[in-house]
DNA sequence: AGCACGCCGACT
DNA sequence: GTCGGCGTGCTC
């Protein structure tokens, strides 16, 4: 009999990050299961937290007494056995709290909302009398003055309240309004030659319902289209009492009312045909294999993924999707749903949380088959996977970076091996790890190395702007640039450009003393933002004036320095006054959907040039854009980060794809000042494995990854001196522990050293095998969260992708 | 997190 | 002697 549950209760914190025993009422004891939610008193004041119930049995283990569980939030589990025991992993390798796993899993909905009541209990009481006038419940809200507050105690004492504590639920289907027969069909046929012939409607609809006999309950719109009447009219049929309103539950479908048409597989090349062979040998066999799909741009990377998915659901089995949530355009969503139909379950940031709600019921409940989605789609609930795919692999947006710092690889991973299923990595550019793993035969390496369209890659142009500066004025266009993009102009065609650095300027200084105008809260220069007029830190988002005298000598020699892209833009107005320019950045794509409103602009020819920040560089294709160029190559060069040089080349060769891929040759022009790196060179020619090699190279001098591992620890507070000390401390600590083959880097003040007001301390270590590393982390943590709350904070990020 | 308990100073 | 300030420690 299950008397009692373990469970883990939605209070965030390490000394609380363990299951607890709770009693099960009688009537609920043939119902529980692990994986579903509950709601139980918790602490002193027994105020009400949700939880997740992670094991059911009948012997308590707990020696105290047991306090019974208030209600169960759900009838069958939401985290099936597979999901819990991959929140415990995800617990236990990220070090974050459980609850916040289990909460990272699910649709955001089905978090509880908090709220505190005060309701009376002596309507006597002249205080209480005083306090809530005609009310007998008040929110705990509406004592926030101190007097109030002095009042609530009072009242406390004299035991005229009590505190009522209230988990609500916010995850609830939609409904629509219904109807239902009222009565059968033979009474119903009745019922036309009662009516008089005026009623045209009337009889219309009972013909409607007599000669269809539709399957109802189903909604007052759809019965009254049907029916060809207005709404009026079946109101009217549930007055006279033929039809009895009801509501009904309905899923709200993000791609409602787009057409959907359906698309056959295309012929796949040898390449793509052996390729799908592979995959489908290692599906079959039910083999817990990693394929790497090293693929050039162009090259059908997608269709196989198409072709190998559907042969996946031929067998019975789902498929998962994955990919970069700047990659999941309407476009994409289209091209799958077009193969596969009504069995595609969407999960993306774009998507309303009720509409995330219902794509993850519906996938749940098995009614979809293959799921497309953004790096936390990597937790939908699908039963029997038999395949998981990771486009562009390689996309730091795959590493989440709060609370659990997880890797949606890693989850594939996971997730792969509980199922035995293939898990197939994607990308032209494949992170150093992947392809380093391929190397070694843990993964099984397949590359594409022709396009599709058999069109060769677009000659690429690298213009040195140390020449070019001496040349030309100054200016953020080398002469073959604009020319260039004046061609393209004038013959209708489409360019775009790639700006590593959104606003209008980098920073803002007075050529009289250097005076640099820098963030209040944070240890950075702020951007100057002509669309808003105003001063912007891109890190906590202060915002303030643009100074016209220098705050510190006061002299008016303000002068602005660096790029952005807002520059760029007014730059083009000024040399090529006929171009129309989209520009699109973090600024102009902040609302939902702007991002996909300016896409489809430029694609409907509304602009010449597509100007904007990375996002612009990723999976976007438009047929007539036959020049891209990037304007400096060197900002994500410049960067103290070893992964410096492979996110250049990754986003140069990205980039450089989108020009030609239809029938119309491209080209490339990049703009830089380190010409001879080999990131821009090997970019060039478009030599991934070249570029695999050299940088392998420096990563073993280096012992850097993928020879070595990593972890980032960081100490942050308000106090500069507290952080650096703890930091220190830490070192200290991991210093005996460690084997003399791992490497310490720092501590050292982070790049951004003071952040929102915090000032951060960092500890890097490299390793590759230690095997007490792990406990002494966890170790750390709980020593560090006992010492009160208020104390400073400690990050661990393991495997970090920033390491500035 | 959030609540109670407990120990200290300031007040009726 | 009591009220309320905040520091400390526990939550099945």
């Amino acid at each position: 009999m299950a008397e009692f549950v373990k469970v883990i209760v939605d209070v965030p914190t390490l000394q609380t990050n363990r299951p607890y025993d709770y009693a099960v009422p009688p009537a609920l004891q043939d119902q529980v299961m692990p994986g579903m939610r509950v709601v139980v008193p918790f602490g002193k004041g027994n105020r009400a937290v949700q939880g997740f119930i992670v094991a059911v049995f009948d012997q308590a283990d707990y020696q105290g007494k047991l306090k019974t569980l208030l209600r169960l939030t759900d009838l069958t589990p939401v985290l099936n056995p597979e999901l819990l025991a991959l929140g415990q992993w995800l617990s236990d390798t990220t070090f974050a709290f459980q609850i916040s796993c289990f909460q990272t899993m699910l649709p955001s909905l089905m978090r509880a909302s908090y709220s505190k009541n005060v309701v009376l209990v002596a309507p006597e009481n002249p205080l209480a009398q005083q306090v809530f006038q005609q009310a007998t419940v008040l929110p705990y809200e509406h004592f926030k003055t101190p007097e109030q507050q002095h009042q609530l105690g009072q009242l406390q004492r004299q035991q005229a309240i009590q505190i009522q504590y209230q988990v609500k639920q916010r995850d609830h289907a939609k409904t629509v309004q219904g109807v239902q027969l009222a009565q059968s069909y033979a009474q119903l046929a009745t019922l036309p030659a009662q009516l008089g012939g005026r009623a045209k409607k009337q009889q219309q609809l009972l013909a409607y319902l007599l000669d269809q006999r539709p399957t109802l309950p189903q909604p007052i719109t759809a019965v009254a289209q049907q029916a060809g009447v207005s709404r009026a009219v079946v109101n009217a049929a549930i007055e006279k009492g033929w039809l009895t309103a009801t509501t009904i539950a309905e899923y709200r479908d993000p791609t409602a009312g787009e057409q959907i048409t359906r698309t056959q597989p295309l012929t796949l090349t040898s390449e793509q045909q052996t390729a799908v062979q592979q995959i489908l040998v290692a599906a079959q066999a039910h083999e817990n294999r990693t394929f790497l799909i090293e693929g050039v741009t162009g090259s059908g990377k997608t269709e196989v993924y198409l072709q190998s998915i559907a042969a996946v659901l031929q067998q019975q089995q789902t498929a998962l999707m994955l990919v970069p949530e700047i990659a999941l355009t309407p476009q994409m969503v289209k091209r799958v749903k077009g193969r596969f139909g009504s069995k595609v379950a969407i999960l993306h940031s774009g998507l309303s949380n009720g509409e995330k709600y219902d794509e993850w019921q519906r996938i749940e409940r098995q009614e979809a088959d293959v799921v497309v989605g953004a790096r936390s789609a990597i937790f939908a609930p699908l039963h029997h996977i038999g395949l998981i795919i990771m486009d562009e692999e390689h996309e730091s947006s795959y590493k989440q970076d709060e609370m659990p710092r997880y890797h949606a690889r890693d989850v594939a991973q996971w997730r792969s091996a509980y199922h035995h299923c293939p898990l197939i990595l994607g990308s032209a550019t494949p992170s150093l790890e992947s392809r380093a793993r391929a190397q070694k035969k843990v993964y099984q390496l397949i590359r594409l190395t022709q396009r599709a369209n058999q069109r060769p890659l677009p000659p690429v142009t690298v213009i040195d702007m140390k020449q070019e500066l001496k040349k030309t004025q100054e200016s953020n266009f080398s002469a073959p640039l604009l020319a260039a993009l004046r061609q393209r102009v004038i013959h209708h065609e489409q360019s775009v450009l790639l700006l590593n650095r959104r606003g209008f300027s980098a920073f803002v200084m007075c050529r009289d003393c250097g005076f640099v105008l820098k963030c209040p809260n944070c240890d950075i220069s702020l951007t100057l933002h002509m669309a808003t007029h105003s001063m912007k830190c891109h890190y906590c988002g202060h915002e303030e004036a643009i100074p016209k005298i220098c705050p510190n000598c006061h002299q008016r020699k303000i002068r602005y320095y660096g790029t952005g892209t807002e520059k760029v833009e007014a730059e083009l107005q000024q040399c090529l006054p006929e171009a129309r320019v989209i520009r699109m950045d973090v600024d102009t794509t902040r609302r939902k959907g702007a991002h996909e409103r300016l896409l489809s602009a430029f694609g409907r020819h509304e602009g010449d040039i597509l100007l904007g920040t990375q996002m612009i560089a990723k999976g976007l294709d438009f047929p007539d854009v036959t020049l891209v160029g990037v304007l400096n190559a060197d900002t994500s060069l410049g960067l103290p980060d070893f992964r410096a040089s492979e996110r250049t080349f990754q986003l140069l060769t990205q980039v450089s794809g989108r020009a030609g891929r239809a029938d119309k040759p491209g080209e490339v022009i990049i703009q830089t000042y380190n010409p001879e790196h080999y990131a821009i060179r090997l970019a060039r020619q478009h030599d991934y494995e070249g570029f695999y090699r050299r940088e392998m190279t420096l990563r073993h001098q280096g012992q850097y990854p993928p020879y070595y591992f990593t972890i980032k620890l960081t100490t942050s507070d308000e106090d500069e001196t507290v952080a650096a000390k703890k930091i220190f401390e830490l070192q200290q600590t991991l210093k005996p522990v460690l084997s003399d083959q791992a490497i310490m880097l720092g501590p050292t003040p982070r790049a951004i050293a003071r952040m929102k007001r915090r000032y951060y301390y960092q500890l890097v270590i490299k390793y590759r095998h230690e095997p007490r590393l792990m406990q002494t982390l966890t170790a750390i943590l709980q020593q560090n969260q006992a010492s009160g709350s208020k104390a400073v904070q400690v990050m661990i990020d393991r495997e970090p992708l920033n390491f500035i």
